[in-house]
DNA sequence: GCCCACGGCTAATGATATTAGCTTTGGGCC
DNA sequence: GGCCCAAAGCTAATATCATTAGCCGTGGGC
């Protein structure tokens, strides 16, 4: 029997292999089973280098808001205004059509309140302060710009997930509904809404 | 061994107890082996009164549906314009935070996509026109009202699951941002976006 | 060249769904 | 009023998955 010479990071890499592979619900459906298989290795093997199912997905997930960060600081370099808010939604979306299982893993289950998450916590903190920034050179009223990020996330989050799940019925192109999503906070983001 | 006097209706209501009682997570939580200890049956009684798993699953999803669809007529009725548009948000949010899992089964799986979901897919038609009633009568350029519809409920769905899955986590009240949300939709979706 | 730590394995347990086939109940019909 | 069979329950068996326990060979460090 010649070893598999496996680590936790070829385990983990394994792991988004079985996400990607897995389309939208890559993530629900990623299973040690699989991993195994792809590793060739017999199940229990697996855990001598990762803790359980729970702790591989807590590393794809960490992994995967890694990821959608790097991709969102990228897209957001050298923009400001309007530009950079535009970038940043675009390259949310094409990043969940790239990689729609991890980007499940990203938003997909309660990281906030598990106290074993903390890496994840602070990779989606990193993720956060890049959009706010964006956010608050659109000149959003700076008393406004945690609702304004909030408002942003949820639009953002609500269409991405909307359209990988279907939810989208009507034959009317998604892009053209996306750019308008992306036009509407543009424009009414920088106003004033409240008093 | 008297008979428990179950029937697909009661099955399905007990099925929505374990969906209530589960939490955000409640829909996934969804088990047979959690309906049959509430029935008090044997795990493949069950099958006597539903297809298995995904058929109840199904059920529940389409009940649910039909749920929100009802609070939402309930909340438009009588309301037009902007108050409309108001009232159907928090009225989809009260839901979401009374019968978290039901609200996870209205939009967690891809119905839209599976062909035994008609029933599913036609509760869902419904809530769509009350919400497309909505926004047309707000006032949004005609060409656009699909792209509106979309809007809405991304950045509605968008909320409620990034506030169920704890997803805000910084101090700022979240009632504040959802009012902040939903007057940006009701001041900017009449304004013409883009020409 | 030895040896033991590590990385693989098998076996066993427990949760879950599903299918097959048996048993009992109870309501309808003669 | 009693018989009968369909429906509703059951147990048993199979399959998938995660997890734990404990065994064993390999191979790199000394």
């Amino acid at each position: 029997m010649p070893r598999a010479g496996l680590t936790t990071d070829v385990v983990v890499t394994l792991a988004l292999d079985v996400v990607d592979a897995g389309g939208p619900r890559g993530f629900e459906g990623l299973t040690l089973a699989a991993v195994a298989a792809r590793a060739g290795v017999a199940v229990p093997s697996l855990y001598k280098h990762v803790g359980g199912l729970s702790a591989l997905r807590l590393e794809v997930a960490r992994v995967s808001v890694d990821d959608l960060t790097t991709a969102l600081a990228d897209a957001g370099r050298g923009r400001t205004g309007a530009a950079a808010v535009r970038a940043l939604m675009h390259a949310t979306r094409a990043f969940a059509h790239a990689h729609p299982g991890r980007y499940q893993a990203t938003q997909g289950a309660a990281w906030a309140r598990n106290p074993d998450a903390t890496a994840v916590q602070a990779a989606g903190a990193r993720t956060v302060a890049v959009i706010a920034d964006a956010i608050a050179k659109l000149g959003v009223d700076p008393a406004r710009t945690i609702d304004a990020v909030r408002a942003f996330r949820s639009t953002l989050h609500g269409f991405v997930m909307l359209e990988m799940d279907g939810g989208f019925g009507m034959p009317r192109d998604v892009d053209a509904s996306f750019d308008y999503a992306v036009e509407l906070l543009v424009t009414a983001l920088p106003a004033r809404v409240t008093p």
